[in-house]
DNA sequence: GACGCTATGGTTAGATG
DNA sequence: GCATCTAACCATAGCGT
């Protein structure tokens, strides 16, 4: 019998930067499909929401979201829950399909969006032209701290009155809130390339929010 | 003897929707901390930078980052992916893809759909209102939602800005150099309470910065 | 370098204090 | 609710193709 005992199976490996780069790669790849599968199951199992971006060795990006990374990502920083829309249906719809099916009407998604997504792309460089014209916009470094210290508190008024008008005007629209949750996890794989930026990132151990001055998270 | 055999161990339980509330509360804890867990054995492996989002049945947020969740979002978002790219790795992973990962990335797709519809339509009508004038400038009773909500989104992130500024600033003046170093691979948990009260809470500078988790496992 | 294999290490469902 | 235990399930390191 030429069945030899080919491996020894997984051995234990310190929980360090691995050294060896190829090496390092495999356990990357296995690792991040691992972590997005938990992170699936936790979305099917619980019915939360989640999103995952990770950033490789070689400064690409993944990202894992349910239901989508950019919408979890604003309820993240502003706080705003994101109203749920009636596709969820159509989904349900499609959760009894074959593959090839699937794989036809993803296609077709796949046309429809990059479409949508030019669109997108475009308001967006719109909406970054415009918002040139704002003041503020000025360097903020060449302001000193008292100037810095009384705008902070000017802005803060500005928001404050900002926040009652928004909140009158959402209380007026209040039988337009819809919030229904979306019944089964589902996630999605994204990634796409880091060319651009040198991420001057360090591993920073600043204590938390050390100078984020009280605002760390708004509510709308 | 009076041991009895009181646990038959671990049992398969399906990815679908855990009925019973206490089962899924549990559950989840466990499965959040697993999940960051393995994102920290990631970042300390690998040395990658890794932000995890995950909204609670509860409608708490808990977040793992490393090095800090908010970086790796500004990272993340200020990224110009291009449609064709991430298409492209989008149709390749789903060459390989099973039935669920289809239905994920399927309902990903319509779900990114109807946002990109929804964002060019308000950027559109902002882009409207403008034309008559600067709306910034006009009173603020005669502003939309969506312009009041815009305008505070950027106002808070110049406030940001400023916080970090006066604050580097100050520390300039106070002649503190002490420079941050720390590469290695540890994470930090964060939590905070998502009391979504539409119309309340409506401008609220409350920070409410929350409890931080401690670190479970020991990595540093 | 991606994929498959498999022994082993690690995670976790269920029960209990 | 949280910690602990147990046994079973699952992820994955190392190797081969």
């Amino acid at each position: 019998m030429s069945k030899k005992k080919s491996s020894l199976g997984r051995q234990k490996i310190p929980i360090e930067k691995i050294p060896k780069k190829s090496h390092l790669q495999v356990t990357f790849s296995k690792r991040r499909s691992g972590l997005f599968k938990k992170a699936s199951e936790l979305c099917t199992l619980c019915g939360v929401e989640i999103a995952i971006i990770v950033f490789s060795p070689a400064d690409k990006a993944f990202s894992f979201g349910h239901p989508e990374v950019e919408s979890i990502i604003d309820r993240y920083l502003t706080r705003n829950p994101s109203p749920e829309c009636s596709t969820h249906q159509l989904v349900e719809a499609h959760r009894n399909a074959n593959v090839r099916d699937l794989n036809m009407q993803l296609t077709q998604f796949l046309n429809h969006l990059e479409i949508e997504k030019k669109r997108g792309d475009e308001v967006d460089h719109v909406r970054k032209a415009r918002q040139m014209q704002f003041w503020w916009e000025s360097p903020i470094d060449e302001l000193g701290l008292h100037e810095l210290l009384q705008l902070k508190v000017s802005i803060e008024e500005l928001k404050k009155n900002l926040g009652k008008h928004a909140s009158k005007i959402m209380m007026e629209q209040t039988n337009m809130n819809s919030t229904i949750v979306g019944a089964n996890g589902f996630g999605h794989y994204d990634a796409f390339e880091n060319k651009s930026c040198v991420g001057m990132n360090i591993g920073s151990t600043i204590p938390n929010n050390a100078y984020y001055l009280g605002f760390r998270h708004a509510y709308l």
